[in-house]
RNA sequence: UGGGGUGUAGCUCAACCGGCAGAGCGCCUGGCUGUUAACCAGGAGGUUGAAGGUUCGAGCCCUUCCGCCCCAGCCA
């Protein structure tokens, strides 16, 4: 096999008549005494290799005859307009390697139990629905360095690694460190906030971390998450950023993926509709509106999965709930001064029951008030000095706000679990593969 | 952690009231020159999650344990 150029299956139909060579892995195998179909997959698509015994001869047949699914072959043949074929090409074998037999291919092309699936997830990743998702996810997280690059934000990269410090310590994964307890993050926001003052707008993406023992279509325990930190943004000028990176990532996945987006069978036309603005209700009106639909839910108690589907349920667009009570948030969050039972955060639901993508909010910038906050949480004091030092140095209004990856994509591919929307999830119950 | 469900062939699932352990897919053998998850014929494949109990007899009923799924809580 030397001399017929290599291309790939998504370049087929600029070689139409050609001889090419082709590598990949194969998906099926349809014999018919005579004649075979061969699909391959290359990575790149899928295309239908048609092997004929008179055109092939008998040594060459014998091991199409004995071809296993998802083993790796090298073809040779000439690329044609076939209409009967999926994709509408089709390559005529005139030569076939097989460079990696495959045992007896695990998954079929079939229904399976999702624990089976999960156990093979390392095989599973072929398939074509987790291709799409996988591929939409990239498309997703592209369009993320995208979007700030060209707001002038810097990328941050914040440790993993962390101290005692964070949000609340009993859902942290921690780890030896030399001697001393390390903890995995569960969020970069306060790094970021240090960087804040540098350059000004800042956002990092990565990996985070909740030992949580939530078992829900919702929650991973390691998950990746996008966090953007402005100087000088109010919590309204928060939300204006948000909606405009959410609509930004939800028109990029369209366009980039309607072909994955149709494989999903996903209905794209509520996805058409995001753009900004998106509808507001603050907190109180969330539960004023809530007990008019029959919720028992009282003023002070934060948002269950079933509150948000329900408020979702009143708009279109994805709805922001803002400003909620002190005592369900966070102690970085900023004090508001026209409610003081309240803190100006804004969580972001989305349409259609996928729930929160978003919690985000205005910081505390005063250095007294925040540090009343830390002791009333009863925090680690000394920890966070240098997260007061910030305040103490040239303090300043600022905002951010973190997305989850996962959650986002399942709302655009239309997926009912974030398990799938991760290459190798990890689980309270799954470490491995 | 609480509530509900579930566990049978490699996979997806049947098995009536407690009465011989079944099918489809996959795999193996044979047939077939246009299939689209090809089709046709044949074959192999089982500690019914584990332990105990009731019964002449348990996949099925009871007890305990284990795994998994869904919902709630927590959150992105």
């Amino acid at each position: 096999m030397s001399d017929p150029v290599e291309i790939q299956v998504v370049d087929l139909p600029g070689h139409e008549g050609e001889e090419v060579r082709l590598r990949g892995w194969v998906e099926t195998v349809r014999l018919h005494g005579r004649v075979a179909f061969v699909v391959l997959r290359d990575g790149s698509g899928i295309v239908q290799c048609v092997v004929q015994k008179a055109a092939v001869g008998e040594e060459l047949w014998e091991e199409v005859s004995q071809l296993s699914q998802e083993s790796s072959v090298a073809i040779r043949g000439a690329v044609e307009r076939e209409p009967r074929s999926p994709g509408g090409f089709e390559v005529k074998v005139a030569e076939m390697k097989v460079l990696g037999r495959a045992d007896e291919f695990p998954i079929q092309p079939k229904e399976h139990g999702v624990e089976f699936l999960m156990d093979h997830r390392h095989l599973w990743l072929r398939s074509t629905l987790q291709r799409a998702v996988l591929r939409v996810r990239h498309e997703v997280t592209h369009a993320i360095h995208e979007f700030f690059y060209a707001e002038g934000f810097t990328r941050i990269d914040t440790p993993i690694l962390t101290g005692s410090i964070g949000e609340s310590a009993g859902t942290l994964f921690s780890t030896d460190y030399f001697g001393e307890t390390a903890y995995l993050a569960q969020t970069g926001q306060l790094y970021l906030e240090a960087a804040c003052p540098a350059f000004g707008k800042v956002y990092c993406f990565g990996p985070t971390f909740r030992a949580e023992k939530s078992k829900t279509r919702r929650h991973l325990t390691e998950f990746w998450m996008v966090e953007p930190e402005v100087a000088f943004a109010d919590s309204e000028e928060n939300m204006r950023l948000q909606e405009r990176f959410v609509s930004h990532l939800v028109r990029w996945a369209i366009e980039r993926c309607a072909p994955e987006l149709e494989t999903l069978e996903r209905d794209t036309s509520s996805l058409e509709r995001v753009s900004a603005p998106f509808p507001r209700i603050s907190y109180s009106d969330a539960v004023e509106l809530l007990r008019q639909k029959g919720s028992e839910i009282e003023w002070g108690s934060d948002l269950g999965g079933a509150d948000e589907t329900l408020i979702a349920e009143e708009f279109e667009l994805p709805v922001f709930v803002f400003n909620y009570p002190r005592e369900a948030k966070a102690f970085y969050m900023k004090e508001n001064p026209a409610d003081p039972r309240t803190v100006l955060c804004n969580d972001l639901i989305a349409p259609e029951g996928y729930g929160e993508i978003i919690g985000g909010s205005q910081r505390e910038d005063d250095p007294e008030r925040l540090l009343r906050r830390i002791r009333e949480e009863d925090l680690p004091e000394e920890a966070y000095e240098w997260y007061l030092d910030l305040r103490r140095y040239g303090t300043f209004v600022h905002s951010g706000f973190g997305l989850g990856i996962e959650r986002t994509v399942a709302w655009i591919t239309g997926r009912p679990h974030v398990r799938e929307l991760i290459p190798f999830p990890r689980l309270m119950n799954r470490l491995a593969p």
